[in-house]
RNA sequence: GCUCGGGUGGCGGAAUAGGUAGACGCGCAGGACUUAAAAUCCUGUUGGCAGCAAUGUCAGUACGGGUUCGAUUCCCGUCCCGAGCACCA
């Protein structure tokens, strides 16, 4: 009983605490507040690994540091539930995602408890949870019912919008929303419900558009920017396409400014905050517009849609890829069909009007409506949407990209079908009449009359009819001052103007670049060598200032999303436009020098932003920021520009086609969507047969009718992403149990925000952006009173794995695998059947005759040249059958017996002579990179519990460290750490093994060691330097040790001291101390400084800057005495050697240097 | 390419308003206790040179300069490692 031992009392403290509610805490109190967060962890299947706890810990030691310090301190542990893993799980084994959540979230809650975690379990949150999840929606509906007043700064709430409708129209709403036609008060009014809501629907924070997203066919969902990486989703490295779907968006943008600003008032990591930074990307600048040049008038249309080049004009326009992209929506389409368009179909279907029509069909890049393809006749019915001007120039795009291939496009509103049906066939059935039909298919009837329904559409002027004069470009430039300078311009490929400026003599070049610059995208991400490419237009523009005209370009530097998608050339300075005049002889003009006019642009661009403008009349002398500001204001007179600030940051795509996520509170009617009544909420997540996607871009909801079909509408079938859940749970904490509100206004006023926010840093532009952006929307409805979720945010770091790699040959098509070198000799061993071969980093270097996987195994061991298979293979890797076959490796190849029964020996295949080239790095590639079970280099904390106790992991993974650095975990030092605990504890037996403690005296060494470990320990805690506090316990208890000190007066403190880092051990001396209250609530003891002082220092003295001899003076000597002590002194007589003294330096308490 | 971190013994890492470099731990070596082992305790441990030894002495915080009585710390330049961003106009 008297060694150490803490399986004897770990378990029997954290039972105590658990029944005694140890760790409960009030929401009200007379004490200063403190709260203390982690980021809340995703239950994979895998558990908890040693890297998870590092950051518990140190908010443990935090939370219970304050405790002892007075606070009342808030310490919650939940989990963020809701996610794709588990759903991936469920597809896989048709288990409910709820049942395998609730697993491992208990599995986690397991794991935590054994490290002895302060959490209050009863405020834990779980995303998935229904009571939860409910007002994750009810904030959703918050966004929806509010918008962005920018005049104010802040979110109001849509009713007082419409208000100001009603009363003036939107001409003076200053909003953040998407762009709407102006109207007054009188046309609001007149306007009926629909074209109301759907104006409403431009202004919302939560808002629906089509936009183009990152669709993963694989995954059966969109994915944000963040999810994708390379072109591939981060999870599993499926392919991601863009393609345009209906989604719904949070309007993060009209926060944009603020998210940045703010971050000056927060105290996080100032590389996390340049993340962010980067990832909003605000840059100030103008926007400017040029004229083409009258010149251009030579050009012919060139009409064609970007086909990419493998499809024929024509209807059969659509190419494979893009059919195979459209079909699934489609589909989809004739699922979710308007009550008009159903409508019509009746009529239309079934050879009705004599011709077959096919409906929600592909067509070049679009689905139609309704299409008769022997007529070439398209009919189009459009909801109330379509009266938007955006929308009515997007159509008359589509009308006439259909023209082009062919198709005469006749259109009906929704209204016009309802309510004249018939009217409406009759009208389609002229059109037939008159279209000349395609041989074929149909029964080739033709009508009597010949109405042409393409003209009857009344279809505004496609973009070409239109005066050629109006043609503008818009450019986006920081650096307007410099437009004397631009001497070309440059549009990306994409860019809507591209078919439309490009002359008959340069079209063939224009579209094969575009097919080119299309294909290269992909290919030069993998390269990363940079090739200046593009394609001159033909077109010419006028530079406003300088009068001349610039040749037009297309070229892929220039990005299709960033700013306009055009850019002002200026090459003189960029170096972007620099490369590609260079390159393609353009004429580069220089408008900015140094001060001392020094500066040549012969080899480069000058793009410092301190210069003088040169050569750019009126602005000619002005420094950069001036010339700025001088410019725009030209612009605006002029009226062709305008200063403007940029953001890169893109409103948050907020629908995610699957199962496991929240479900929205909304219905739609007609194709608008609506909030289901607040008493409705939350809305659950029905049963599913399968959680399979759907693939058709619709989630496994959209198959339950039952739950879909609404009396007041059809229910959205989409999910809110992984982060809407995550984005207010530390607001659910302090008022976990409130069933009428998400929190009450009284509890949030107290706890207000997070005192102390602890996490990785890889949410930067994830978790981290969302939850301020919510946070502050929340703010400004009143509902909160701060707009920042954390004060202060530590990212802890990684714990890596040390994992080992192997490349595994693959079979070839004839199920193969080639041995080479003297294997090959020995014969017949080239079935992939018998034998399965692994190879070395050099072999796969070296070109292996064969196709390579590099696999992650376990930690491979080796025993005289023969490998222990029952190492490297697991289960899961699935290489073979029997475990107990052993495996050779050789310099190319390492193989075994797939049968139990052949024994294979290193001797039987392989020449000794050659025995050299074995060696582990020659197939193994060890790796230090993140935990992960699919790496195999996982460790479990409950291992190292089970080992040393939980008191040794706490210490032991703050002693790693600095708790933000990121390092391999390895075990050398944990038994370090376990005997500082058991010296700990013999502190307070004697030599029999006897508890026991004196209450003698206190000795001034004594005192001293004490508070100097108190001081440490404080002073190290606020400074979050948890490593140096363990080196300080053990230097404490170590000079303890040495003085035989076992008194209570220095020991009762000490465990107040250690408590945070090792509860339990101080729990249970507290106890044997004789204390019947537990050690949680007592004081911290108060540092005194007196035992510190000292009344004499021993000075280092050094000799020209050398260390050379220790004397001892006290510490009020004069500094005279001093220096007649020193000159006096042996040793630095010694030194001295008679050489007459230069300089005395006295440092009072640190140290003296003589210089000679 | 740009931005931000960071390079200290065999290893993890201490120490920077400029002031004894290598705390603490691991590992290693030697010793004590023991019949033995475990556990525990003690001693040494940056490198070179000299010495039986105590010790002395020189060098030393990626590299090269600078400021200073004094630089791991501040300044300039170079190299390397890590993270983030990456045609953002």
């Amino acid at each position: 009983m008297s060694s150490y031992n803490p399986k004897e009392f770990e378990k029997e403290w954290q039972k105590r605490w658990k029944e005694n509610h140890a760790y409960k805490v009030e929401n009200h109190s007379t004490k200063p507040k403190y709260y203390v967060l982690d980021m809340f962890p995703y239950p994979s299947g895998a558990g908890l690994h040693v890297g998870h706890p590092l950051g518990y810990i140190a908010s443990d030691i935090v939370s219970r540091y304050k405790r002892h310090k007075g606070f009342n301190v808030l310490h919650p542990m939940g989990f963020d539930a809701f996610g794709l893993p588990a759903e991936q799980y469920a597809i896989q084994t048709g288990q409910h995602p709820a049942v395998t959540t609730a697993q491992n979230i208990a599995r986690y809650k397991e794991q935590l408890d054994n490290i002895g975690f302060s959490y209050d379990w009863s405020r834990e949150v779980q995303t998935c949870d229904p009571e939860y999840y409910k007002w994750t929606q009810w904030i959703f509906c918050r966004l929806f019912e509010s918008w962005y007043d920018k005049s104010a700064d802040r979110a109001r709430s849509i009713s007082e919008l419409e208000e100001i409708f009603n009363k003036e129209g939107n001409a003076t709403v200053n909003a953040h929303s998407d762009e709407t036609p102006v109207f007054t008060a009188e046309e609001w009014k007149a306007k009926n419900h629909e074209e109301q809501q759907q104006i409403l629907l431009n202004y919302r924070l939560a808002y629906l558009a089509d936009q183009m997203v990152n669709w993963c066919p694989e995954l059966g969902t969109v994915l944000a920017n963040e999810e994708v990486k390379d072109g591939v989703s981060e999870r599993g490295g499926y392919p991601v396409f863009r393609v345009n779907m209906r989604q719904w968006f949070l309007r993060i943008t009209a926060y944009a400014e603020r998210l940045l600003d703010d971050l000056d008032t927060i105290d996080w990591p100032e590389p996390l905050k340049e993340q962010q930074r980067n990832w909003i990307g605000r840059s100030e600048g103008a926007s400017i517009f040029f004229e083409l040049a009258p010149g251009y008038s030579d050009l012919t249309p060139s009409p064609s849609p970007k086909e990419r080049g493998d499809a024929e004009p024509g209807w059969k326009g659509t190419s494979q890829e893009d059919w195979k992209t459209l079909m699934p929506f489609a589909r989809e389409n004739r699922k979710n069909n308007t009550e008009a368009e159903n409508e019509l179909w009746q009529l239309l279907r079934d050879n009705k009007l004599g011709q077959r029509f096919r409906r929600q069909h592909a067509i070049g890049k679009f689905i139609v409506d309704f299409v008769c393809l022997p007529a070439k006749l398209v009919v189009e019915v459009d909801g109330s949407i379509h009266d938007s001007e955006e929308n009515k120039e997007l159509d008359a795009g589509r009308t006439y990209e259909l023209e082009q291939l062919g198709f005469k496009v006749i259109r009906f509103t929704n209204d016009e079908v309802l309510k004249n049906p018939y009217s409406v066939r009759d009208q389609i059935k002229a059109a037939l009449a008159a279209s000349p039909l395609s041989f074929g298919e149909g029964s080739g009837v033709r009508s009597e009359n010949g109405i042409s329904a393409g003209e009857d559409a009344g279809l505004p002027p496609s973009p070409l009819e239109r005066g050629r004069g109006e043609v503008r470009i818009e450019v986006f430039s920081t650096r307007p001052d410099t437009i004397y300078g631009a001497t070309f311009m440059v549009l990306a490929p994409e860019h809507e103007l591209v078919q439309q400026i490009t002359t008959a003599e340069q079209k063939t070049e224009v579209e094969k670049y575009i097919e080119y610059a299309g294909k290269r995208s992909e290919r030069d991400r993998m390269s990363e060598v940079k090739t200046v490419t593009g394609c001159f237009t033909g077109a010419y523009a006028l530079n406003p200032f300088t009068g001349k005209q610039i040749p037009v370009w297309i070229a892929d530097y220039v990005l299709a999303g960033y700013g306009t998608g055009a850019v002002m050339a200026v090459p003189g300075h960029d170096s972007r436009d620099y490369a590609f005049a260079k390159h393609f002889g353009l004429s580069i003009v220089q408008v900015v020098t140094d001060k001392d006019n020094s500066v040549s642009i012969d080899e480069e661009a000058y793009e410092a932003k301190d210069g003088i403008l040169i050569n750019s009349d009126i602005l000619n002398g002005l420094a950069v920021p001036e010339a700025k500001k001088r410019i725009i204001a030209e612009l605006e007179k002029l009226g062709i520009g305008k200063g403007k600030t940029n953001f890169r940051l893109r409103d948050a795509g907020f629908s995610r086609q699957r199962y496991w996520g929240e479900p929205f509170p909304v219905v739609y009617r007609n194709g608008l969507p609506y909030l289901v009544d607040e008493s409705e909420l939350p809305v659950t997540l029905p049963d599913v047969q399968s959680y399979k996607p759907t693939g058709d871009g619709s989630s496994p909801l959209a198959a339950i009718e039952e739950w879909v079909n609404t009396p007041n509408g059809k229910r959205e079938t989409n999910t809110m992403p992984g982060w809407a859940g995550s984005s207010w749970y530390f607001l659910r904490y302090m008022d976990p149990n409130n069933a009428n509100e998400f929190a009450s206004k009284d509890i949030v006023d107290y706890w207000q925000n997070v005192d102390l926010y602890l996490g990785g840093s890889e949410h930067a532009t994830g978790h981290l952006l969302y939850v301020r952006f919510w946070t502050k929307f929340l703010y400004d409805i009143g509902k909160i009173p701060v707009a920042e979720p954390a004060r202060k945010l530590i990212n802890q770091g990684m714990i890596q794995g040390v994992s080992q790699k192997i490349y595994r040959a693959l079979p070839d098509e004839d199920g193969k695998i080639p041995l080479i070198y003297s294997i090959k000799d020995k014969g017949n061993y080239t079935s992939a059947d018998a034998y399965e071969i692994f190879v070395s980093e050099e072999a796969a270097k070296d070109g292996y005759p064969s196709k390579l996987q590099l696999i992650h195994v376990p930690i491979i061991h080796v025993d005289n040249g023969v490998l222990n298979i029952q190492s490297l293979i697991k289960d899961d890797i699935d290489l073979i059958s029997d475990k107990d076959s052993n495996v050779f490796i050789t310099k190319y190849g390492a193989w075994y017996a797939n049968s139990a029964t052949y024994e294979m020996t290193f001797e039987n295949f392989f020449d000794y002579s050659d025995s050299e080239v074995l060696h582990k790095d020659f197939y193994t590639v060890p790796e230090i990179e993140k935990m992960s079970k699919s790496k195999w280099n996982v460790v479990n904390p409950d291992d190292m519990v089970e080992k040393y106790g939980a008191d040794t992991l706490r210490l032991y993974e703050m002693f790693l460290g600095p708790l933000e650095q990121s390092k391999p975990w390895n075990t050398n030092g944990i038994e370090g750490v376990y005997r500082f605990l058991g010296k700990l504890w013999r502190l307070f037996f004697n030599d029999k093994g006897e508890f026991e403690v004196s209450d003698a005296e206190p000795t001034k060494e004594e005192l001293k060691i004490l508070h100097k470990t108190i001081k440490k320990t404080a002073e190290d805690i606020e400074n979050f330097s948890f490593n140096t506090t363990v080196s300080a316990f053990m230097i404490c208890v170590n000079e303890l040790g040495q003085l035989k000190c076992n008194k209570r007066a220095v020991l009762e403190p000490l465990l107040v001291c250690l408590s945070p880092y090792a509860p339990h051990i101080a729990e249970e001396l507290w106890a044997r101390l004789g204390h019947t209250e537990g050690i949680l609530d007592v004081q911290f003891p108060e540092f005194n400084n007196q035992y510190l002082v000292e009344n004499s220092f021993s000075y280092p003295v050094s000799i020209n800057g050398k260390t050379r001899v220790q004397i001892e003076f006290p510490l009020d000597a004069s500094e005279d005495s001093v220096k007649d002590g020193v000159l006096a002194n042996e040793t630095v007589q010694k030194w001295l050697e008679g050489k007459p003294l230069k300089k005395f330096i006295f440092v009072k308490g640190r140290i003296i240097n003589v210089v000679v």
